[in-house]
RNA sequence: GCGAAAAUAGCUCAGUUGGUAGAGCGCCACCUUGCCAAGGUGGAGGUCGCGGGUUCGAAUCCCGUUUUUCGCUCCA
């Protein structure tokens, strides 16, 4: 374990020594849970983008992407759930430190009053056999009836409380009952307090005349809402995508673990709309499709797993994560959730448009079930990021910083070096420079020795060097070198291009590991 | 949010019982060199996270605060 801290602070480290992530606002102490991509992050993460959403949109004629607004209209996120399920009254003891919602506990209790009634009753049901008259006993027998009122009358107080944002009052309750840590047995707690998940903003400058917006949650609701649009002015037919990547935005109340979990992140969502009945073959295609693709970049088979769900969220009916193995564990990486009809039921119901496609087939309407794929484009560049980070000890003993990304998400694709800086050496690396920048991010550099060079590469990312010498100059020939194995070659100027384009094609990296959809 | 630990140069870290801040690497300039972290010379960079307090004197002791990591908790 201690290992695995050292290896995650390195990580860390790494990333902000070579310009990948730098904490938010850091002159001014930084911003808990916000973070900066940096320079050589920034190129990373949109090679990662693109990545997905040519895996997406490019490799299938169905799935086509679109670029919601982050600003909703406030309705989206009652229909969504998000505005009562995003609201959470918490409370903590004070001794075991344990926190818990403070509902629940008292839901918990409640439960508890009811299996005693139960209880009360099956006895009683065996003492009177046959002739027992379960309702009248529920009505009659002081104790049975006592629990079940006493059971009501919380449940009431609670509601109101909860529904009146009352909080103090369900501290109130919690403490009347007496109701312990189910763990410790303290009874020592501290307020109830509420948590709201959702960002809030306004629209309209007056105070006043303002309405409450939220910055969205999730992306998934930007594709619901557009789902007609796209589907008729893109005459998609069942069953068709819509993919989008996109900022979202929560209130975590512990955000932690460098970028694994921020306030402000992305993500990369596809919803795949397909005929009710048939969602739970579509979800094995996608969960298949989807480890494959996370496979083609080749960070390590066994760094990945997947987690089913055994307790569904209200709108799923069936659910896994993929999970990666961070520097601190298995962590979900991405989710994919077969949502049903819930979504575009709900916007149907509270916005009254009809969302359905008319199935030429079937001939017949129906609000497609969705299958969703939700991946955390951050999650992923800290998975590319830790998984590539590696320390390597070379046969003469040295030991080697390499970030060893796959290349075609590698932020600079070669660096072009002059074996010394006179001679003419960076006239003609500067020329090569200036032929490979159009279609690669190219990087020149002259300082220091070559092996410095070499490993200041290494340790950025680059998965490729292309050095000028003297003999260059005469037989138009330059030394390449691999990142990885270290290994040189020899080759003509004008090969470098090819040599670069088959590193780094998109067709190179996926072509193994695409399905057809 | 509660608890624990931490914060000193760009990075990794020293800094003794309280006595005006250091190393290695990195960075910049010049020289030498040239295929796997080479050598030399010179230089820049820190009010020791921030704010109070104790003290003749605080990086060091005390209080508060911010940020980070870990545990609890939560996770559409």
């Amino acid at each position: 374990m201690a290992n695995q801290e050292d290896l995650f602070k390195n990580v860390i480290s790494h990333a902000k020594e070579y310009g990948y992530i730098f904490p938010s606002s850091e002159i001014y102490d930084g911003l808990s849970a916000v973070y900066d991509y940096g320079q050589n992050g920034a190129e990373l993460k949109k090679n990662i983008k693109e990545y997905w959403w040519r895996s997406m949109t490019q490799l299938h004629q169905n799935i086509v992407g679109i670029d919601a607004a982050i600003l909703m209209h406030p309705t989206t996120w009652k229909a969504s759930g998000h505005v009562d399920a995003f609201n959470d009254p918490l409370i903590d003891n004070k001794d075991s430190k344990k926190r818990y919602r403070a509902d629940v506990l008292v839901e918990d209790y409640a439960e508890k009053l009811l299996q005693k009634a139960e209880k009360e009753i099956q006895k009683a049901k065996k003492r009177f056999g046959e002739s027992f008259d379960e309702a009248m006993y529920r009505e009659t027998n002081p104790r049975v009836k006592r629990y079940l009122d006493d059971r009501s009358e919380i449940l009431g107080r609670l509601a109101k409380s909860l529904t009146n944002e009352d909080l103090a009052d369900v501290k109130s309750l919690i403490e009347e009952l007496e109701i312990a840590d189910p763990e410790t047995g303290s009874k020592n707690w501290t307020d109830v307090r509420q948590f709201n998940l959702m960002f809030g903003t306004k629209l309209g400058a007056s105070a006043d005349s303002a309405t409450q917006l939220y910055l969205r949650p999730e992306t998934a609701q930007g594709i619901f809402v557009n789902f007609l649009n796209v589907q008729k002015t893109g005459r998609m037919k069942i069953p068709f995508g819509i993919a989008q990547i996109g900022k979202a935005f929560r209130n975590e109340i512990v955000a932690r673990q460098f970028i694994f979990r921020m306030r402000e992140f992305e993500q990369m969502e596809m919803q795949f709309f397909v005929r009710p009945g048939e969602e739970l073959g579509w979800y094995e295609k996608w969960k298949e499709t989807r480890l494959n693709w996370h496979r083609s970049l080749g960070l390590g088979e066994e760094n990945y797993r997947f987690h089913d769900h055994e307790k569904l969220a209200h709108y799923a009916n069936a659910a896994t994560d993929i999970e990666f193995n961070f520097p601190f564990g298995f962590k979900e990486l991405e989710g994919i959730h077969s949502r049903t009809d819930f979504d575009l039921k709900a916007h149907e119901e509270f916005s009254g448009k009809k969302l359905r496609f008319y199935d030429p087939e079937l001939k017949e309407n129906y609000v497609p079930y969705v299958i969703e794929t939700s991946i955390g484009l951050d999650r992923m560049f800290l998975s590319v990021l830790s998984a590539s980070l590696k320390e390597e000890q070379l046969e003469d003993g040295n030991i080697r910083t390499v970030l060893k990304l796959p290349s075609i998400l590698a932020p600079t694709k070669a660096a072009i070096l002059p074996l010394v800086k006179k001679d003419g050496l960076p006239e003609l690396a500067q020329k090569i420079v200036d032929d490979l920048k159009w279609d690669f991010q190219v990087q020149y550099d002259e300082k220091d020795a070559i092996g410095r060079r070499y490993r200041r590469q290494d340790a950025a990312g680059t998965p490729l060097c292309i050095t000028v010498d003297h003999d260059s100059l005469e037989d138009d020939s330059v030394t390449v070198r691999f990142r990885d194995s270290m290994e040189q070659k020899r080759v003509k100027i004008s090969e470098v291009k090819s040599i670069i384009q088959a590193e780094t094609a998109f067709k190179t990296w996926m072509k193994d590991f695409q399905h057809k959809i």
